[in-house]
This record gives structure tokens, C-alpha cells and sequence, in this order.
DNA sequence: GCTAAATAGATAGCACGCTATGAAAAAATT
DNA sequence: AATTTTTTCATAGCGTGCTATCTATTTAGC
């Protein structure tokens, strides 16, 4: 359906009118993914060519909250694997954002820290996260988006216990 | 915070007990992109090894609901980047999920065909997505799946709108 | 009819998610 | 004290998303 090629015209006699995929019967999983990427989209382009990534966001958010946490509690907190926060924190070492400090107790540990540039960009992201928010949230009622909130948190509690369960 | 790391035990002054991150602090961006990764987690691990995987997943649907489709047409359903479908149909092709059929009128153009292996196991993967949608969706009533499904659709479109604008 | 524009697809290169593995350091066990 | 286990991190390999660019084929315009 809706295919527009001009090779298969005749084929007209659709109920109603979309120009594109009928959203309305899609899956959960597959909404929702749309969703994220649209929300990662939208944060990439307010935060610049130069900005932070949408996958570096979240650590740059922790580490502004408290800066120096170690690559295993910024794994936790942040629920990414820890081989995806390693490459992560690469590259945003790579592009100056953070830098790191061995730890002289624990030969193993090294604690993690914003650079000032990664500061100011992480605030900037911040902002421009917000502002995607907003942009998507417009036209909901305040208890409308708490019910919304609520619901994701839900899912995602339900769903991180059906994961833990089958393990 | 929730750094439970031994080198700094002391800061036991947690308001509420939580183990990991307080999902009710975070964005709605991170909150939905952290739902994508729980959904598809869900149904690959529900596919098995051998099984559609979840980006293939959408693809596979709308070739079941309708065969023969072009590239183009796919990425126009599916909302995704002709790269990316290039790509993903490939691996399809390579595991022996779809073919391709030359068209005779047009040069560049192919169809795409399930194969017998690949209608079975997309099969498959739409029970299987139905019942993590079910698993997720468990303890909120009819009422509240409809005004979830609406909201998030809502915002994608409010999304896409806001993208097309800063083209 | 021939050149220019549009269209279908492939490919390169990157971000970022995952699992599986390996190496080094610390902690625990004996 | 020596060995084993645990913990921290890095790396390899892959899927899936993106943008940018290239080729080949139609289609449009002159």
C-alpha cells in the first residue's frame, strides 16, 4: 500500500488519504523507535556540527550533575553496556570533552571529567534538550504529560523485568 | 549520585532507595530511546538466533503484507534512509530472508520477495512482537493504551513537522 | 536526437548500541 | 604466601541508523 510508484497507478481505491506510512497501525516497538530517533535527530541538529551526541548526551548530563565518576558507575547509572561506554567515552575524549585521571588507589580505576569545553556544550545540550521537549510535548496538558511520563517509566520497568527474568 | 563504588561509602544520605538511575529525573528523549533499545531487545531475544532481527523486523512486515515492493517504496513505509535499507536488505538477502527480481521495463529498478524461510520466520516475529507489546503493556487498561499510542503519535508527527521546517 | 535533470540503488564512513573475549589489577580463598 | 575469583577496562565484530557521494538508467527539455 501507498506505493506511488507511476509503474502501478491503478491501484487508487485507498480508504483514506496519507502520504506515507499509516502510523496509527504500527507497532509499539516500532513507534517508539521512530520516536527516538526523531528525538536524536532533532538534539543533533540544535546541538551543532560540533556539539555533543545524542548517544554522548546522557553522560555528559551525569557528569555535569557529579563530575569524576568512574566508567562502571557512569555504566550503571546511564544503563549502556560497558564495551558501548567505552567507545563512547573515546570518542569524547578524542573531541575533548572529557578527560580522565588514574586513579592512584586502584590500578584499574580512572575517574572521568568534563573538560571546560565539555561543560559549556554540555550545558548547551541541556537547553537544546529541553527545547526538543518542549517542541514534542506542545499540545499536551501538563497532567496529559505526566500520564505520558508515567506510562513510558512503566513500560520500562515492565519490560527490564520480563529482560531479567528469561536471562 | 548512586555511585556505589567502595571508594566513597560515605554519602549514604539517599533520600529514597533506588539501585540505579531515577528514571523520573530523565529526559523524555533518553526515556524513549532507552524504551527503543527494551523493545528491541525484547524481540530479538524472542526471535532466537536465527530469527528476524528488529531492524529487519518492520521491513519483513510490510513485504508480508505486501510482496513485491521496490526499494523506494520500502523506505518511504518504513521511514527510513535508502542507505540504511540498502544496507539492511542486503543482510536479508545474505541470510535468505528475501530475493530481489529485476524489473524488465526499468533499468534500475527491483522488486523485493519473502522468501518461503522468510514469510515463516516474519511470521514468527509478529507473534512475537505482539506479545511484547502485551508484556509491556500489561497493567494499563484499554483506555490508557489508546491514549498512549494517540500521545505518541501525536508527538511524531509534531516531531516531524519540526525537522521538515529547519530543512 | 541529444543533452540535462531526475530517479534507483550502491558504497564509504561514521555514531552508537550489543555480545563475546582478553588483559591487568585487586580482593578473596586456601 | 600462592592461587583463584572478581572487578575494571579495552578490543573485535556485528547490526542499524545517519549523511555524503557515485553510478546507471530513465525522463524531460531543447
Amino acid at each position: 500500500m501507498a506505493a506511488k510508484g507511476k509503474h502501478q497507478a491503478q491501484e487508487m481505491a485507498a480508504p483514506e488519504s496519507f502520504e506515507v506510512a499509516p502510523l496509527h497501525r504500527m507497532t509499539l516497538g516500532y513507534l517508539i523507535s521512530l520516536l527516538a530517533r526523531l528525538l536524536a535527530q532533532s538534539l543533533k541538529v540544535r546541538n551543532g556540527p560540533d556539539g555533543i551526541l545524542p548517544g554522548q548526551y546522557p553522560i555528559a548530563v551525569e557528569l555535569l550533575a557529579q563530575d569524576g565518576m568512574s566508567q562502571r558507575d557512569l555504566c550503571e547509572v546511564v544503563r549502556i553496556e560497558q564495551a558501548t561506554m567505552a567507545n563512547t567515552l573515546k570518542r569524547m575524549e578524542r573531541d575533548g570533552l572529557i578527560t580522565r585521571r588514574q586513579s592512584a588507589e586502584d590500578g584499574r580505576l580512572a575517574t572521568i571529567h568534563l573538560t571546560e569545553a565539555g561543560v559549556l556544550l554540555a550545558r548547551d545540550a541541556v537547553r537544546n534538550a529541553a527545547e526538543v521537549n518542549s517542541v514534542a510535548l506542545e499540545g499536551l496538558d501538563p497532567a496529559a504529560q505526566k500520564a505520558l511520563r508515567d506510562m513510558l517509566i512503566d513500560l520500562t520497568e515492565r519490560l527490564e523485568a520480563d529482560i531479567q527474568q528469561r536471562d
